[in-house]
DNA sequence: TCATTTTATTACCAATTGGTAATAAATAGC
DNA sequence: GCTATTTATTACCAATTGGTAATAAAATGA
């Protein structure tokens, strides 16, 4: 016996949140501002997601959430696994979104960044993401080394971290330092040391 | 003629305000808290500082001035070009530091990462501190190559770009996912791998 | 049609935000 | 000792913060 219907669409909503905590970090982003951007109004918001910090950390696990899947399709299309790696990483770097001009980094390093330190919430989320992460990406190096296309001088799990600190280095530098075109030039030669 | 004598050292207030930006981040950092670390009234703090903003700038520039002088002695002191690579690039994890059992990362990374793109005036200190770092790095990494103890089958201003962006990474996951010792231990593989 | 349930919309709240004005207390020069 | 100058200390402020209570408006089932 459902009562009055909801007039805006839930992922919607949160993609437009996520947007705005991605671009200006969670502490830059009041409730002010997460009203409107959805154009709904706070009770709304309160009622649909709890609070301000729920409402972010959705937003998180949404972005953690896509990252994985485009991930997962990438390496299944990949030819080989080189190339899977190769697509993951190259992908990686054009999530990093400038609409606006302003760039807005990956909204997952953001947060570590400005968060995972004193937010245990966010920091377990992030923990068993890049988990996930380093797994199925030591599994890929894995392939890779076994089919000859990756040196097996350094072990997998080396390899996917130095790959992984490498592209946390280049989410950072893409906010401010480097352009989209220099981060791919820097993980091709990155990519070209390692492998 | 001058008035009442002040009774702190600016410099020291400085030093914990740097302290307080560094753990917590310019948004989450608030002047009451300011207040509480430096001891000293709001209004002292507004008068000697002007505000807070300008207050998180002086912060800033006394982190990365103190970067440099370390960067610039462990140079100085390092018996080859290699090993002053080497020493910087170490010591630099060595400053991430965790008194409290909080990892602070790096100020200038932190800063990057919730600041620059929103802020221009921190945007330009990080622009004009990055470009002097690499330019010192680059002439080291030159040197080093002329000796013989780095390839040059790369230029040196890839190299140290791929230094600095590995760097910039490991400031980052040292604030949640990888400890110090396991930072020294990466950063010796990718110099490794990179040289 | 009417009670129930859920949502939309408005109005409101205490606490905190960054920032200032006013006043009291030291110093130096005259 | 008085004045000018600077700082210390208190009291205060408008605006914003995250969050709620109250009410109006749709839907469903009886």
């Amino acid at each position: 016996m459902a009562g009055r219907p909801r007039q805006f669409d839930e992922d919607q909503v949160l993609e437009q949140a996520m947007s705005a905590f991605w671009a200006h970090g969670y502490e830059a982003t009041s409730m002010a501002h997460l009203v409107e951007v959805t154009g709904l109004y706070k009770g709304s918001i309160y009622q649909a997601f709890g609070n301000k910090h729920q409402l972010f950390v959705k937003s998180l696990h949404r972005y953690l959430d896509n990252m994985r899947v485009q991930k997962n399709h990438l390496l299944k299309e990949a030819k080989t696994p080189l190339e899977g790696i190769q697509s993951v990483l190259h992908g990686m770097i054009d999530t990093v979104n400038d609409d606006d001009g302003c760039p807005k980094g990956c909204l997952a390093i953001n947060s570590l960044v400005e968060l995972a330190p004193h937010d245990p919430e966010v920091n377990a989320v992030m923990d068993e993401h890049m988990n996930q992460m380093m797994a199925s990406m030591i599994q890929v190096v894995g392939e890779a080394q076994a089919s000859g296309q990756v040196s097996d001088q350094r072990p997998a799990q080396l390899i996917t971290l130095l790959m992984m600190t490498f592209m946390s280095g280049l989410a950072t530098l893409m906010k401010a330092r480097i352009s989209k075109a220099e981060a791919h030039q820097l993980l091709d030669a990155q990519l070209k040391a390692i492998i």
